[in-house]
RNA sequence: GCGGUCGUGGCGAAGUGGUUAACGCAUCGGAUUGUGGCUCCGACAUUCGGGGGUUCGAUUCCCCUCGAUCGCCCCA
């Protein structure tokens, strides 16, 4: 009997982590220089809260989640997104006390019953940032420049783009859906099957259709951005003059449509621009939902967030051909002859790996030739042999893998002989 | 949830309805018993994802299933 990985997931294997750790680096960093702090919240959550927060329509949460019940008949859902959790704390331990925005982010795992596809499983990393107290789309711009650093930063800038667009109030939003509707009645025959569906129960996202894209129907119909009332309009300006004023390049996407309800306003999503990258595009995507904390039970506090798919940066990374070092070397391999000699080993490890050294000794009995190689395959550093003449003179032959050179070095001279080369 | 393609050792990859399943890399052993990365020699799949069927005989044909992969949908 043998087990394999549940569909839809994947092993991080040792050889592989430190991409990984790199990139999370990376995201730490720039947390740090936007004073983000992080926020741990529980990977599981009450089906409710997902069920409230994103929208019966939206289908991540209508066929999407890992729902179960608990041994108390509690309904829980793995949470498939982490804005619902992350406004849940901020509710439930009263963070909306604290004057000013608030920003925090996040880093974990979120799960998705999905067919899974290149750049798609049923369990992905994201990282998350959510800003509270800001109803400034200066805040908006702060918060899509931040998902833009994590890029730069990666070496990304030049492979992806920025697509942006208004949602804008539930004012507009009622008028708009209105327009959509009146528009799409007409045209409703030579929409495509899921459209029809789209067409009673969320006309807006008829717009998201790639299979209906080319149609009339779509190029005539009308934007949101025309129905926008004119406070929603001058809010979008506003993030727009903001992004160009400092560089962000950007696309206005009318046809961009988020797969959560709670949205109001700015919309983003930063896209893969990469040939040959798979049809998973969308490497960051969030948004404005000032009404999200007041819809939990919250006193009403505005917000903006963003989540980015690790999985996918890491796959751009890959098909834009950018590597980062990641140091996996060793210090010092020894390679003891015999019984005592591994004890000495031992000691001298202990010793040096307390002053930080990092060692790895192979306690095989191998010929030397396959033990070397074993060191190599380490990348070691400095290999030293430890034998019979080296317990009892206590002089250790050191040896350099780049140069091939030996020095012979004593034990109490050894830590210090190696920090001063590594 | 829907459609296409694929599934041979740790990895890459030939192959055929018939009795020993190429080759390359990696690994292990030896040439070379305390000093590697070169070279040479040798070893390494009772078995071709799993189950069932057709057949005298199946890794090869058929069905089911599981998995991978690409796309649709959706999204990070």
């Amino acid at each position: 009997m043998t087990f394999s990985k549940p569909k839809g997931t994947y092993d991080v294997l040792p050889d592989e982590s430190g991409k990984w750790q790199f990139v999370e680096s990376v995201v730490r960093e720039v947390a740090r220089v936007y004073h983000a702090k992080e926020i741990r919240t529980p990977i599981f959550e009450s089906s409710e809260l997902y069920h409230r927060a994103a929208g019966e329509t939206s289908d991540v949460v209508s066929k999407e989640t890992y729902d179960f019940e608990d041994r108390g008949g509690r309904g829980i859902t793995l949470r498939p997104e982490g804005t619902a959790g992350v406004v849940r704390s901020f509710i439930e331990n009263k963070s909306y006390v604290k004057s000013g925005t608030q920003k925090m982010f996040y880093m974990g795992p979120m799960f998705r019953y999905e067919r899974q596809q290149k750049g798609r499983y049923r369990q992905h990393m994201q990282f998350g940032v959510e800003a509270f107290g800001s109803d400034s789309p200066s805040t908006d711009v702060e918060i899509i420049a931040m998902a833009c650093l994590v890029l730069q930063k990666l070496g990304l800038d030049r492979n992806v783009k920025v697509k942006l667009n208004s949602l804008g109030s539930d004012k507009s939003r009622a008028l708009y859906r209105e327009a959509l509707i009146h528009h799409f009645e007409a045209h409703k025959g030579s929409l495509c099957s899921d459209c029809q569906v789209r067409f009673e129960k969320n006309p807006l996202r008829i717009l998201d259709c790639k299979k209906d894209a080319d149609s009339e129907a779509m190029k005539k119909a009308p934007a949101m951005i025309d129905h926008l009332v004119s406070e929603d309009l001058a809010y979008f300006n506003a993030v727009k003059k903001g992004l160009k004023e400092i560089g962000v390049v950007y696309e206005y996407d009318q046809h961009l449509v988020r797969g959560f309800d709670y949205y109001t306003h700015t919309i983003f999503e930063v896209q893969a621009d990469i040939p040959g990258f798979g049809a998973q595009t969308t490497l960051c995507g969030g948004g404005r939902y000032d009404k999200l904390v007041e819809e939990l039970g919250g006193p009403a506090t505005p917000g903006i967030g963003f989540g980015m798919g690790l999985e996918r940066v890491l796959l751009a990374l890959e098909a834009a051909h950018i590597s980062h070092d990641v140091a996996d070397a060793v210090d010092l391999f020894f390679l003891p002859m015999g019984e005592d000699a591994q004890i000495l080993t031992l000691d001298m490890m202990r010793q040096f790996r307390a002053e930080g050294l990092s060692c790895e000794a192979d306690f095989s009995d191998r010929k030397l030739k396959a033990r070397f190689k074993l060191a190599d395959d380490h990348h070691a550093k400095y290999t030293v042999v430890v034998g019979d003449d080296e317990r009892a003179t206590q002089m250790f032959k050191v040896k350099d893998a780049k140069t091939g050179e030996q020095v012979t070095v004593k034990r109490d001279e050894l830590v210090k002989f190696i920090q001063g080369r590594v």
